[in-house]
DNA sequence: GATGAATGAGCCTTCATTCAT
DNA sequence: GATGAATGAAGGCTCATTCAT
């Protein structure tokens, strides 16, 4: 029964023991080897069903708008709703593999912030020298490392895109230019 | 000794035995445990110099720029750069504590695919209706994607940003809202 | 179905499953069950029944023969051939509950080879010193190993024949001295 | 340690449980894992001591033999005298990797016996034709079957020596012909 | 009679950690 | 400080057997 996501959820995949699934649920080992053969067919097939129903529910909210500019703002806003109100889900779908308890998350937050930081002090200063429009700049550093993460794990895993090549200017042109203040006008002073 | 880096980046944390940190090197397993009181420690010492590294090598980097676009310009280019082509230091890095061989990373890859895909899509047709500037749609999905990842992970560790009420907000804001096509002349015609 | 039969032969009574058997047949593990209480019993009926027709085959070659040392020719070339024929069929009535795949096997040989070679180069001495009659002592050495061996497993299982008072009287009358060189003219000569 | 031997005597290889050896000795499982690898190595070890130190006791009784064909009496001699004393060396090197308590020993000694009882009634029958000379046929028979047995697990195990061609003339040169009663005079009747 | 999903005790092996030398 | 043999709890998985349908 999918209730291992619990388990899985709660623990992470290595910490997670067949025993404690099997003794939350009304199945006996052997049953639920019997469906799955091994604990990674397991937590591949409840990742799997968890990742196909968000994404479900998503495009079931998205079909009612007409123009994809809406399509995609919706997609955001249920993703974030969905995730942000359903711990255990996001949890599970996010960090997957992830473990040792606390520790290692913090560790992990711990290391992410010192680039985030470095990223948020050059927004705010950006934005102080009214170079991009103003934003919360914390939020945006972790957008920025987000979105750096996530292109380099593809990479890394599929081979494609080139983070510098076929990257980069991608994110150049999303990150930072089209924050840009239009300077038009370079009459005048700045508006500090 | 710091090779224990190449054992926890091939292996991922889990699957990375102690015997064999101690074997690549020439202290033995007593000795590794002086300096390092277990496993865990071991790999956050690992982990902390290697992202205190990458930190220092940006900041260097940027040093030299007058104006905080230009280094936050400089910032992404020299992480992609440097990450890219150290695929030992990205995975250690960015994929820490997964682990499970392959099988996992394509699992990921798959289930984030999913949303991703729906993203692009509607990149696409809102590139394709004008509604926004036309991008590679393929890796703005890749940004969409590790954004959201990113900001929910931070929720789930740190309680902060609430996804909804903060950073809803300024997803919209970046991902869509600055890539809008300015429709100045809404004077006459459609755009259907 | 008796095609239970190669499973037993491939992989030896342990190794040997019975959803492994269930596969190859078309009937289902219930039904099994239904005839065979066991899988002990279920091999030890695949064992009957080429025992029995083993034996069968050989009386049958044997019967057309006038002479009982024929007939003893006849059987010994009977069973060398028909078992020599088929592999499958010589693996499991011989050595039926071994398996640990090869690993097992090549350690018997290996260590029979041990016996073996000394009761050969012995041999081989024997016919230099002319005690004995030429014979292929690679075989024989077989032959005295096999001989050994099965005269003490039946004292291990049945209790009799007692291996020193009972058995190694006859072994040496068969295997040494009928094997003598009559060396009737004692006169003159040394043996040295 | 190698009281590991008792266990596997006992049980035999599949049914004696690492559990067991260990709790029989002073050792950890992790101790015992130290030093052998697997259950399979622990047993071919025990295999290997036993299997050298029988051979070495035979070697140092025949040494003081000066002819070969006495020292192949010292050594046959020795060798049901050393397994005929000790049950246990006895099993562990001869029947090595069965088990399945008596029930399967039961079924080897059946089946064998199928076969033997033929060669016996039909060397009964060659001695009271005087074909042969008398010896006690029971045990003569299982000579026979031991010999053949030996050959055949050779031939299959090793591919040599081929059952018919090579093997088969040996066998009745020992087996049957030095058997023979010498005919010279055909004279006068059968002695009956 | 047949089916095959379910059972569950048991097994081998791993591995972070310890500690006598 | 270093060594590496020893520890032992824990874990994933197998498989002969059962039994409701």
């Amino acid at each position: 029964m999918e209730a291992a996501e619990a388990v899985f959820a709660e623990k992470g995949y290595h910490d997670a023991a067949m025993d404690e699934i099997v003794r939350r649920t009304s199945v006996s080992k052997g049953g639920l080897y019997f469906h799955f053969p091994s604990k990674e067919r397991l937590f591949f097939a409840v990742m799997d069903h968890l990742g196909r129903r968000l994404v479900r529910r998503i495009e079931e909210r998205i079909a009612r708008q007409e123009r994809a500019i809406d399509r995609l703002e919706v997609a955001l806003t249920t993703a974030l709703e969905l995730l942000g109100r359903r711990r255990r889900l996001a949890k599970l779908l996010l960090v997957q593999g992830y473990s040792m308890g606390n520790a290692f998350e913090q560790k992990r937050t711990e290391i992410y912030s010192g680039f985030a930081s470095l990223i948020e002090e050059n927004l705010d200063r950006a934005v102080a020298e009214n170079s991009i429009r103003p934003v919360n700049t914390r939020i945006a550093s972790y957008l920025w490392v987000g979105a750096i993460n996530e292109v380099l794990i593809r990479w890394l895993y599929t081979g494609s895109p080139d983070p510098v090549r076929e990257a980069l200017p991608e994110l150049k042109k999303i990150l930072l230019e089209s924050q840009r203040v239009p300077q038009d006008s370079l009459v005048g002073g700045e508006q500090s």
